[in-house]
DNA sequence: TATTCAAAACTTGTATACTAGTCAAAAATA
DNA sequence: TATTTTTGACTAGTATACAAGTTTTGAATA
């Protein structure tokens, strides 16, 4: 497990959420397994107290499992819990592109080329700098629209989904991601809601296709129930 | 502040966390009011962690802020959060009566159906009963579509609705919902997706003409802030 | 009287101790 | 040997104690 330093002004609590939120999505913690309190508490040197909070926030989106007096299980990568966070972002922000053709002024457009324009940079050279910016273009769009307690509870059952994007990012050749914020940014500065949508949906669609190589590539990490 | 008794097979963390989300919608606990820990562990027979976490998730939500050494105050109405509640229930849900039109199974309907008779059969009885038969009618499309998960982040965001959602339904006299959710359920029926999204958006459209009513008649719970 | 400042009385954040439930392996029994 | 029982070593849930920060209060001072 990867322990980063404690940020300044941030709860033991924020912190043990924090880092083992991380190590989930990375992969670092593998599906399936069992991860304990003390056993965390002790890495982070912590008590349990601020690590049993964030297991309790963790277990809120299923990411991880509480079995009461039994330990911390976390999550199996569940298609149907994969549907639904993608289903959510999907719908979410599908709507917001349309509502951000009107509501972006010239600073959040300029932010937004910025962040592509270092997308355009990094692409090929560093995927974790990529998948970071892309969550940044992603989250400047809730900005933009004033929805950013919507984009915490998409985050929160988005991890679902981040889980799997990390390895569609290592593991699909051909990305296109970055050229799909170039439409949705273009059709955004044309105040072009009907070509934002589209452009999104497309770009939504790619991780759909990823499904099956994913599914190929890493079975042992797939929960049986998923189809 | 209204305390039922604790469910079996309730944890405290869980009981703690009903009872105040509860008297929260209700308006028991009025906006802008400051609640502790330890008052709250009293009267629900607790000690203070399990309250502690109730509060936590609570905070997600922004329902309750938490103001770290110095206490917890219920989060006055605020026009923004509602807004962000609402387009998320709204952006969801449309696109879900869409979806529940191919996927809702005889059974399906029928539950829908025995929910709608009884609202028909509470209507201008009792309110209280009319809106846990809403929330219930509107759960049962979440389930049908296997979004239970959305449903659980819905909900949580929801709360800021609910609370005026409730005084929507004692203050404005012509209540059209139980005719709405009837359309709704008929679109459905006929699979036709068109007219169930017209349906609920026409549905959901309602609320937002109810805002001026209850912001002058409960203006004292309303943020500064809220436009 | 008005102002300053220290201490007391609050608050939440966190650590620790204890409770109760689960599981597995060892021990007792048939 | 096979089966049941017991016991001990784990777990998370909860209560309590303490730490650290904020606000209030009230006495001392100008």
């Amino acid at each position: 497990m990867n322990v980063p330093p404690k940020n300044v002004n941030e709860t033991n609590r924020e912190y043990a959420f924090r880092v083992i939120s991380a190590n989930i999505i990375s992969l670092d913690i593998e599906p399936g397994s069992m991860i304990g309190e003390q056993e965390i508490a002790t890495m982070l040197g912590l008590s349990r107290t601020p690590v049993h909070e964030a297991f309790l926030e963790l277990s809120k989106s299923k990411i991880v499992d509480i079995l009461p007096q039994k330990g911390c299980r976390v999550s199996m990568i569940d298609s149907d819990l994969i549907r639904e966070a993608r289903f959510l972002r999907i719908t979410v922000e599908t709507a917001l592109v349309e509502d951000a053709c009107e509501l972006a002024k010239e600073e959040d457009l300029r932010e937004l080329e910025d962040n592509l324009e270092l997308q355009e940079f990094y692409l090929s050279k560093d995927a974790d700098k990529l998948l970071a910016l892309d969550n940044e273009f992603h989250k400047l769009i809730y900005s933009i629209c004033n929805k950013m307690q919507c984009y915490y509870m998409v985050s929160l059952m988005s991890m679902h989904f981040d889980r799997v994007r990390s390895l569609s990012l290592h593991s699909v050749k051909d990305l296109k991601i970055v050229s799909d914020h170039r439409a949705i940014l273009n059709a955004i500065k044309k105040k072009d809601p009907a070509a934002a949508r589209a452009a999104f949906q497309k770009h939504m669609a790619r991780f759909e296709l990823d499904w099956s190589i994913i599914c190929n590539e890493y079975k042992q990490y797939i929960s049986d129930g998923s189809t």
